[in-house]
DNA sequence: CGGCATACGGAATCGCCGTTCCGTTTCGGC
DNA sequence: GCCGAAACGGAACGGCGATTCCGTATGCCG
């Protein structure tokens, strides 16, 4: 079968590399400005390169705007990977901040950031660190053992919301919001009845009005 | 001035009335299902009605949906209205919940809700609403003096960026939000130092990439 | 240096959607 | 029932933006 390796990947051309980290940072920099409406010859412009070049890279803007969005949420998981190490049961917190911080530098990606068709890596790798960083917390006994990791994905998804929608008028909202929410955790018993978000939930986000 | 009376709202015909809302609500019933992004033409094959009679009623597609925003907006706090008047501190979290049903409800409209241009009369009255609930509940000692009027609306948003998230694959995932968050509104000493968002901030939300 | 696969640019294509226009139909007062 | 104003339907227009195509330029290997 000689085409067996028609579809290895050859590696790019040294143009091609650095045109392809071209789009993308033209692309980073005009989505988190202005929303995933920019328009692709937009984004052309902005990395001094033709619509042909963009679609020699990404078969098509979804693909471009999904390896944006990807990027974004390995950066944050890493972020979260390495406040894990140091086991002070802060991590947590300091997590959702820094996550916030992020989601606020990003805020036009943010209607696709957890409207992915399917699961990706870093959305799964997501979910362990996040699991980890609740498990220390809990054990030096800053978040109540009911609390749930859907709980803090939807903490996540709430700020999300709050930071769309405040934008840069009130840079501080999600903030204030994040440290009443976290009182909220700290409460016993668990001032609520209704069960978290399950995991599989999680993974089966789906894309709106599909 | 013979012209005075040029732009008075002349009575519409018995039909136009009839049409138009037959338009308000095949809109609202596909902008509830499938978003903003519901074409005009759809619209009016929902309607059983021509485009040139939407272009009547409505000047252009934004009227259209803005329309149906104060419309939203409207049914919410006349729920929160009534709630008021029995006094009993719960309201507010009456309230919260009530509006989170709906905000479930009209999944499609929530990328626009809280994105007018300018303040309209039903987001105004929405202040004082809310204000006043939550200075029963206050009275009550249900909530926490330091709380503010800008809390409710931040935790407002952060519902709708929730529901907007999990969509019908979590439905009750908001509402436990809820319950952990109003538990920490109830925490003394409050928990944050950070200010809450003015009432001046909540009137100036700009529409986003603006 | 030569040859070619790969990459590039950007004009042209294509489809979609908001909006306009105008001939036809319907309402409502007389 | 008759008439003019108001309303209706839907074809046609215009613009925009994603995507394609192909002639040209460039890195890479021998």
């Amino acid at each position: 079968m000689g085409a067996a390796d028609s579809d290895a990947t050859r590696p790019l051309r040294r143009d091609a590399v650095r045109n392809r980290e071209r789009v993308l940072v033209a692309a980073g920099r005009l989505v988190a400005e202005h929303g995933v409406d920019v328009s692709m010859e937009q984004i052309a412009q902005e990395a001094g390169l033709g619509i042909g070049t963009l679609y020699r890279r990404f078969p098509n803007k979804d693909a471009l705007v999904d390896a944006l969005v990807e990027a974004f949420v390995e950066q944050v998981v890493d972020a979260g990977r390495s406040l894990l190490v140091r086991d002070e049961g802060t991590g947590l917190e300091d997590f959702l901040r820094e996550a916030g911080r992020s989601l606020s530098e990003q805020r036009g990606c943010l209607p696709r950031l957890w409207h992915p068709s399917r699961a990706t890596p870093a959305t799964r790798e997501a979910r362990v660190v996040v699991g980890a960083l609740l498990a220390q917390a809990q054990e030096h006994g800053r978040v109540e053992p009911g609390i749930a990791v859907g709980d803090v994905f939807v903490l996540l998804w709430a700020l999300r919301g709050i930071i769309e929608t405040t934008g840069e008028l009130a840079p501080g909202a999600w903030e204030r919001h994040l440290d009443l929410h976290l009182a909220g955790l700290r409460c016993r018993p668990l001032p609520t009845t209704r069960p978290p978000v399950s995991l599989d939930q999680i993974a089966h986000l789906a894309p709106p009005g599909a």
